[in-house]
RNA sequence: GGAGAGGUGGGUGAGUGGCUGAAACCAGCAGUUUGCUAAACUGCCGUAGGGGUAACUCUACCGCAAGUUCGAAUCUUGUCCUCUCCGCCA
């Protein structure tokens, strides 16, 4: 959530940058500001009546000790006078504070100054494009078709064990996976991201730590009988490793990579976006985090788009990046970078990859932060992005590198593999 | 699933109602001294929120929450978590 500092330092500020994503914060950033100062007063009065209270209470120890019973009587009076106005006071105070965060939490992240405007995806700024394109005949196949052709996934079987949007992949089907998913982990390793495995399941707090609760609840699968949840990207468990820390400066910056499974319920998704590998409940997916000063974290940015953007065109994938307009982002990112590849048959582009910057929002709840060469703690920045989801990448492998031979396999991917074609 | 033990500052660990925001030790930081890596000595060494231009000062926090009390790390209740043993099992 955004910072009591950020927002008082300049609320209209703030509320003009919330305007580019669209979310009107006058009401809301006003109020906080106004609670905010009815906090500081209301803790004013509390302390200075809790100091009070503090010294009286020592000098009924002393008189008691003295023997001098009826003083003691008569400052016990007192306190309880002192005490039941006091408590209306931190009633007030824990009122506000609550206020003040249930507020935060419904608002956004601010975006960042490189945020175009926008209000829909269509608004979104294409950056950049690369790989070869293919030329595919009319007839070619959309890859839920070639998966079945190549007995690769068994869609059919997956709602049979547990439903739809739960593949369950087959012999070369399966080995492709788990080729992709050591490509991207050494690839991590190669550009300096220390592995990681979490676990798949968080408890609330880590939930409510990268911010996909208390707004996102829905769309994780919930185990209510422990109060769990099933991990919708290894961005949750690998930030809240950093969870509740001060980071010595000089170990900054943090760069972690972790494979995982991912699980989302995608309430309220149907159609086209949902066939085959389009959309899952279950898939895979290599996640890359940092943790930065805030002053190095938008450079990192830009190595993490270098990074994903170095897998695709070792996947010899046709690729482009969209800067995400203020409509399209997401409620905690301050700006993100979508990679999309092209899937041929389908005559779309996938979404593969996001990559965020966080600034402090998300360590703001974490409280992840750092020593700095002044000797204070200040909130870190944080940083996510796929490097890769697997199931769009296999859908476009498979569309895109179809021939009458068989599907060919990119050479980076052969030696994970151990094959150069699926026939 | 059954039984028990325990949660104190970066770590170890003392502390059963006021003088304890918390001993001591270790680690860390700053300095003094000694002609080697090193040692010794001195000081500092939690987080957060207030007030103050500042020096400084106030408040809260000993898993979490509520309660008893003039006063709680210390007593009561609830809750979460960890560990050990038994059972079951990969």
């Amino acid at each position: 959530m955004l910072t009591l500092q950020l927002i008082n330092q300049d609320p209209e500020a703030v509320i003009a940058r919330l305007a580019v994503k669209h979310f009107d914060g006058r009401e809301p950033i006003m109020r906080v500001v106004e609670l905010d100062k009815e906090r500081r007063a209301a803790q004013k009065q509390r302390d200075d009546n809790a100091a009070q209270l503090n010294k009286m209470a020592a000098s009924i120890g002393a008189l008691m000790k003295q023997g001098q019973r009826d003083e003691a009587e008569q400052i016990k009076a007192e306190v309880a006078a002192l005490k039941s106005t006091n408590k209306e006071i931190d009633d007030r105070l824990t009122a506000a504070e609550q206020e003040i965060t249930d507020i935060l939490l419904s608002v956004p992240n601010v975006p960042y100054a490189g945020v175009p405007e926008g209000r829909t995806a269509e608004d979104n700024v294409v950056e950049r494009t690369g790989g070869p394109m293919p030329d595919l005949p009319e007839d070619a196949l959309p890859h839920w078709d070639l998966a079945r052709k190549y007995n690769l996934i068994d869609f059919d079987l997956g709602v049979k064990i547990t439903g739809a949007g739960f593949p369950v992949y087959i012999g070369k089907g399966a080995r492709l996976q788990r080729a992709l998913i050591q490509f991207f982990l050494d690839e991590a390793g190669k550009s300096g991201y220390t592995e990681v495995q979490p676990p798949y399941v968080v408890n609330e707090a880590s939930g409510l730590g990268t911010g996909q609760l208390p707004d996102k609840e829905g769309q994780m699968y919930h185990c209510q009988v422990d109060n769990f949840y099933l991990i919708p990207t290894a961005e949750v468990p690998v930030t809240n490793l950093y969870r509740d820390v001060i980071i010595p400066a000089g170990e900054l910056p943090k760069k972690n990579c972790a494979y995982s499974a991912c699980f989302r319920r995608e309430a309220g998704s149907y159609g086209k976006d949902v066939r085959g590998l389009n959309r899952l409940h279950q898939f895979d997916k290599v996640e890359i985090v940092r943790i930065e000063r805030p002053e190095d974290s938008y450079a990192a940015l830009e190595e993490m788009k270098d990074h994903v953007q170095g897998l695709l065109e070792k996947l010899e994938l046709p690729w482009h990046i969209l800067r995400l307009c203020g409509g399209d982002m997401s409620f905690t990112s301050a700006i993100t970078f979508d990679f999309e590849v092209w899937s041929a048959a389908q005559k779309r582009w996938l979404e593969v990859s996001s990559v965020s910057n966080f600034e402090t929002y998300q360590a703001n709840r974490l409280k992840c932060r750092y020593r700095g060469e002044d000797k204070k703690t200040h909130l870190c920045h944080t940083l996510n992005g796929s490097a890769l989801a697997l199931p769009r990448i296999v859908a476009a492998l498979l569309e895109n590198n179809q021939t009458p031979q068989g599907i060919r396999i990119p050479k980076a991917l052969q030696r994970y593999t151990g094959f150069d074609i699926i026939d």
